[in-house]
DNA sequence: AACTATTTATAAGA
DNA sequence: TTCTTATAAATAGTT
C-alpha cells in the first residue's frame, strides 16, 4: 500500500521508523478489532514499542490477559503463569531453609534445651565455646590494656606540663628576686601551683 | 475494503463469518509479522478461533510468550498476579534480613575478628559464654552419667539373667538326677550355659 | 480456493 | 507528530 516499497525489512532511518511505527499500530489495532467483533474472536495483542512503552488490545469477550494466556497454556501445554511462581516459591523455601540452618546452629551455640546433643557434639560444642572465651578475653584484655596506656600516657603529659609550669615560675620567681622587688602576686601564684 | 460493507458487528450467517475469518485472520498476522520487522517492536498475537483453535504469533526478538507476559504484567503493574508477586518479594526480603541478622550473631558469638567489639559488649559475650560453657559441661556429665547408668544397669540386668539361667539348670539337672537317668543332651546344655 | 471490484491502509511528501 | 494524496494491499461478494 502506498506509494511503492514493498519489501519487508527493518527501517533503519529512525524518523521514517517511527512514523511507520505509529500507522501500522493503529492499522494493526483496527483490524484486531474488527476480526474480533466481526468473526466472534476471543484476542489478545500485546506490543512493545523499542522505547518499551505498551500497546495492548484484549477482546471485550475475554474477562482478563491472565484469562486468556492461561487458556494458551492448556493449549499448548506450556506453563506460563505456574512456572513464574514455582520460580519464586523455591526462592522463598531456600532462603527460609537458609533461616532455619542458621537457627539451629544458633540454638546449639546457645546450648538451647530444646535440642538434642550427643556427647561428642557437646565436648566440640565445648571445646569451640572454650576457643571463643579465650579470644574473648585476649580482646578485652588488648582492649583493656590499650585503654590503661592511654590514661598513663595522660597522667605522664600531665605531669610533664606541670614540671614545665613549675619550671618556668622558678625562673620567673628567680628573675624577680634579682630585680630585688618580689610581688604579692607572684607569691600567690607559687602556692597556688604548687599542689596543683 | 471489497466490495461493499462498511458496518463492525458480528456476521450472524455461520458460512460467512468462518469464510471472513480466514482472510482477516491472514491479513492480521502478516500485518503483525511486518510490523515486527519493519519496525523492531515485540509483540504477541493471541486469537482462539469461535471452535476454540488457537493462531498466535511472537516476534522473533522475543524469547518466550512468559518473556512478554511478565513485561505486560511489570507494565501494567495493576493486576493480582503483580500483588501476589510483590507479597513474594516481601517475605523473600524479611527472610533474607532474619538471614542477616541470625548470620550477624553467629559471627558476633563466634568473635569473628571482622566485628568491631567494645569492653561492655566483650564482658557480656564472656559472661554468656561462661553461662553456655556451664550449660554443655552439665549436659555433658548428665549424658555420661546416664549412659554409665544404662551400662550398669545392662551388666547388673546380664549378671541376673545369667543367675537365673544357672538356677534353672541347677533346678533341671535335680530333677534329673532324682529321675535318676542322665541324658548326654541335658549334659550338654549344661556346658554350655556354664560359660555364656 | 480464486477472482475482481472496491474499500482500506499507508508511504511519501508537506 | 499530523494531514494529504497517490498508490499498494486487503478483502467482500461472487464463482
Amino acid at each position: 500500500m502506498g506509494r511503492g516499497r514493498s519489501e519487508i525489512k527493518r527501517i533503519e532511518n529512525p524518523t521514517q521508523r517511527q512514523s511507520t511505527f505509529y500507522k501500522r499500530r493503529d492499522g494493526l489495532f483496527k483490524k484486531a478489532r474488527e476480526l474480533s467483533v466481526l468473526c466472534d474472536v476471543d484476542l489478545l495483542l500485546l506490543l512493545f514499542s523499542t522505547s518499551g512503552k505498551l500497546y495492548h488490545y484484549l477482546s471485550p469477550t475475554v474477562p482478563s490477559v491472565k484469562d486468556l494466556v492461561e487458556r494458551y497454556e492448556a493449549a499448548t501445554h506450556t506453563k506460563v503463569w505456574t512456572d513464574i511462581r514455582q520460580e519464586r516459591r523455591a526462592e522463598l523455601e531456600k532462603a527460609e531453609q537458609m533461616c532455619e540452618l542458621m537457627e539451629k546452629e544458633l540454638r546449639f551455640m546457645t546450648v538451647d534445651d530444646g535440642e538434642q546433643y550427643t556427647v561428642p557434639s557437646l565436648e566440640l560444642l565445648e571445646h569451640n565455646l572454650e576457643a571463643a572465651m579465650h579470644k574473648v578475653r585476649s580482646e578485652k584484655d588488648r582492649k583493656i590494656g590499650g585503654e590503661i596506656t592511654y590514661l598513663e600516657n595522660m597522667i605522664k603529659g600531665r605531669q610533664e606540663e606541670r614540671y614545665g609550669l613549675c619550671d618556668k615560675l622558678a625562673h620567673s620567681q628567680a628573675l624577680n628576686n634579682e630585680e630585688a622587688g618580689s610581688t604579692s602576686l607572684s607569691n600567690g601564684l607559687e602556692l597556688k601551683l604548687g599542689f596543683n
